[in-house]
DNA sequence: GTTTAGTTTCAATAATTATTGAAATGATTA
DNA sequence: TAATCATTTCAATAATTATTGAAACTAAAC
C-alpha cells in the first residue's frame, strides 16, 4: 500500500502542474488526478481530506470536472451524498477535453478570422500581406477543425488501433 | 488602414486571452499577435511603444517566443537592432508549438508512468486497479505520442492535403 | 413543516504570476 | 580603449487567479 501512496502523491502533484497546460485549474486537476488513484468513487468530504483541500474548493473542482465531461456524478440510493466517479475509459478523456476546448477556443477564432477578412476586404496597404497570412492561417484552423471533427466522431484512435497498440505497449513496457 | 488597427487590436486582445491556453504566456501571446499584423519584421522599442509594455517586457516576451520557435530574430546590416520576425508558415507554427508542447507535457508523463507501473509492481490490493488503469493511460499517451511524431516528420497536414484545403477554404469563404 | 445532512455560492484573502524599470551586461564603432 | 547604443536581467510591485470558510441554499427524512 505504501506503494500506491506513494504514486498517488506523485501524481497529483504531476496533475496539478500539467492541468493548467490542458485548461485545466490545478486543483480541479489534482482532484481528477486523486481521483485515478482510487480503487472506488469517493464523496466530497473524503477529496477534501485527501488533498487537504476545503470543501468549498472541493465543489468547485468537482464542477469543473463535470463540465470537462472528466468526471460523473453518482448517488448510492438511501444516502444524500454524492460520490464522483472518474471516466477511466481514457479515450473517452481525451476526447471530452478536445471536444472542450475546440468549442472554446478554436470555434471563437474561425468566427473572428472571417469577421476580419471581411473588414480587411479591398484594402490596398499593408493589409494585403496580413490579409493573405490570416488566410492561410483560417485554412490550417479549418483543417485541424476537421481532424477533431473526424476524431470527435471515434475515428481516429479507433482506425489507428488503439486496442492493438495499448497491448502492445503494454507488453513491451520492460524495455 | 482604420480596418488594420481595429483588426490588429482585436487580433492582439483575442491572442492575450488564447494564448495562455497553448501555454504561451498573455504578453508573449501579443507581441506575437501584433507582429502577425505588421508587414515588415519590427524592432523592440517599436513593440513596445506598439503595444505600450516596457522595454524589459518585450524583450522577455520575445524570448519566450524564440523558444517556441515562432518567432526569429534578424539584424540589420549596419545596425545594432534586433529585428524579430514572426514565422508565418503557420502549419510550421502549430508544428513548432506541439513539438515544445510535447517535450514539456508527454514526455514528462511518459517517463513518470514507467516509473509507477514499476513501483506498484506485483501489489495485491487496490493498486491493481489503479495499475491497469495506469496502464491504459500509458497505451493512449503512447499512442498520441506516436500521432505527434509523425506529424512532427511533416507527414500528417502535408499527407492530408493541406495546400488543396487552403485553397478550397479560401475559395469557400464568401459563403 | 422542521430538522438534518448535504451542496453551492461568493466576498475576503492568500498565493501566484506578470510586469515594470533601473542597473548590469554586451556589442559595435571610432 | 572609451563611448555609445542596444539588450538582458532581476528585485520590487502590480495584477491576476486560486482558495478559503462562513452563509445561503436544497433535498430527503422524520
Amino acid at each position: 500500500m505504501a506503494a500506491l501512496n506513494r504514486v498517488r502523491d506523485e501524481l497529483v502533484m504531476l496533475w496539478d502542474r500539467l492541468g493548467p497546460l490542458w485548461g485545466v485549474s490545478p486543483s480541479a486537476a489534482r482532484v481528477h488526478g486523486w481521483l485515478l488513484t482510487q480503487a472506488d468513487p469517493q464523496e466530497a468530504e473524503e477529496i477534501a481530506d485527501g488533498l487537504t483541500m476545503s470543501r468549498g474548493a472541493v465543489s468547485m473542482a468537482c464542477t469543473e470536472l463535470e463540465e470537462w465531461g472528466v468526471v460523473t456524478v453518482e448517488r448510492q440510493a438511501g444516502s444524500r451524498r454524492q460520490l464522483y466517479r472518474p471516466v477511466t475509459d481514457l479515450e473517452q478523456v481525451i476526447r471530452s477535453i478536445i471536444q472542450v476546448r475546440k468549442q472554446r477556443e478554436w470555434d471563437p477564432l474561425l468566427t473572428q478570422l472571417d469577421r476580419w477578412l471581411e473588414m480587411l476586404e479591398g484594402d490596398r496597404g499593408d493589409g494585403v500581406d496580413v490579409r493573405s497570412r490570416l488566410e492561410r492561417l483560417r485554412g490550417v484552423i479549418a483543417l485541424t477543425d476537421r481532424m477533431a471533427m473526424q476524431f470527435l466522431k471515434g475515428g481516429a484512435l479507433g482506425s489507428l488501433g488503439l486496442k492493438a497498440l495499448v497491448r502492445s505497449s503494454r507488453a513491451g513496457r520492460h524495455r
